[in-house]
DNA sequence: ACCTGAACACCGTTCAAGT
DNA sequence: ACCTGAACACCGTTCAAGT
């Protein structure tokens, strides 16, 4: 049984990183960071369906159970692999002159990260992250938007609209990537050409989408552009600030 | 084996949809819309943990492995059970006024219809949502988007950017709502405010947060103004339309 | 065309026991 | 405190056979 497990009530997701971390090093020296590294490059390789805990208890050579005293079930590897994908997200040792440009980059930077573990995007949009390295850049996007002065309520739905953008995103590109993606592509393509009368507006585009990246860029402006216009304190293209009033 | 399954090439998600529909009426009646109704009865009961195809099978008072002539997986089952809660959702007739209203209407119907289903918000995020409900949605959005002066990539962004955020947040919100929530975000706070020194700017809010219905709402709002912004047509409040060229 | 029935390989998790 | 080892219950999927 793994330690403390009653200190944050009856299963909540993401509850590994409310619990109390287990000792360091024991006769085999497993820790959170070996294990979290293993299930990373374990999810790169075959991705959420292949993952298992006896090929992971093997590839860290112990026995698949003793796992779960680091553990208290496989849920929680994939709450350990999320936060290494965060941590490789850069973070700015000091905020630009311009909030919107942290926000901005922030936007892309996290895109780029959960890209490169193409099954981190769905694990992110499903589960609290509570782990340090994404509490740590949350903590980035709120210090931003506070200098443009949003504040209470606003400053967190602001935070979450820019996360669950990228997120969501990232999510729904990614679930396009189990094969190859152009057949299927090609395939829903025809099948609204052939239902024109039903899906008039989509049928007349999609022809030759633009790329992912494009189009997300365009996504997170839009986003971008209603924060600035909503932002108590905006910045003029001079460095000057001014103050408006503004109620949620 | 299941018919046609060559069709789209391996194993692409959401390819069901793509795949020919099976002839209905078997010796036990058992339709897509049957086993669609069945499965998510079951998820709202259990959640995607507790789906087994061999309950679905007794519910339907077939054998388990009989449902493989209708799917070719259970991934299968899944995306029936997303396309039946776009079912849900309200589509207007006809379109309101203002292409705004339409587009947060949207929003808020469809954060209404996943929240019903908690397990469908993460499910959606996760795959193509190419099911004739999910499209028809998708083409009220393009519609709307359409009349705003959208056009070619800008208007793929834009719906995608809306249905993004709406999916991101209900995902983000559900994956709350495992057990008792009330006392996960107890411990996150208390875990914020006894880090208060790496976290400074998410340490002092938090206290008592707002619903996360207003925040959606206010989340909405950001990119609605940010879409009301960048659109290519805009309707001034007298209703004259104006024409602003636009770069993407 | 649709469904049955048996069988296979696998997998998360438990629990008591070791050191 | 950390790890072993055996064992359990379950579950998606296959394939050949029925009608």
């Amino acid at each position: 049984m793994s330690p403390k497990k009653a200190a944050t009530g009856p299963s909540v997701p993401g509850a590994v990183w409310l619990r109390q971390r287990p000792p360091r090093r024991g006769q085999h020296g497993l820790t959170r960071e070996r294990i979290a590294a293993e299930v990373v490059s374990q999810l790169d390789h075959g991705g959420p369906a292949g993952l298992n805990l006896r090929s992971i208890a093997a590839a860290l050579d112990v026995h698949p159970t003793t796992l779960y005293w680091h553990v208290s079930a496989r849920d929680d590897l994939l709450d350990f692999a999320v936060d290494a994908v965060f941590a490789e997200l850069p973070l700015p040792t000091r905020p630009a002159d311009d909030w919107i440009e942290d926000v901005r980059a922030f936007m892309h930077n996290l895109r780029a990260a959960l890209l490169a573990h193409p099954w981190s995007g769905a694990l992110a949009s499903s589960r609290p992250l509570l782990g340090p390295e994404a509490l740590a850049r949350s903590e980035f996007v709120y210090a931003a938007l506070a200098r443009a002065g949003f504040t209470g309520d606003e400053l967190t739905a602001s935070a979450a609209a820019v996360s669950n953008l990228v997120i969501g995103s990232v999510a729904a590109e990614t679930s396009w990537q189990h094969g190859d993606e152009s057949p299927a592509r090609r395939a829903v393509h025809e099948h609204l050409r052939a239902n024109a009368e039903t899906y008039p507006a989509m049928a007349e585009l999609s022809t030759e989408s633009g790329h992912w990246g494009a189009q997300f860029s365009y996504s997170a402006d839009l986003l971008l552009a209603g924060l600035a216009q909503k932002a108590p304190i905006n910045v003029t293209s001079h460095g000057a600030t001014t103050q408006a009033p503004q109620i949620m």
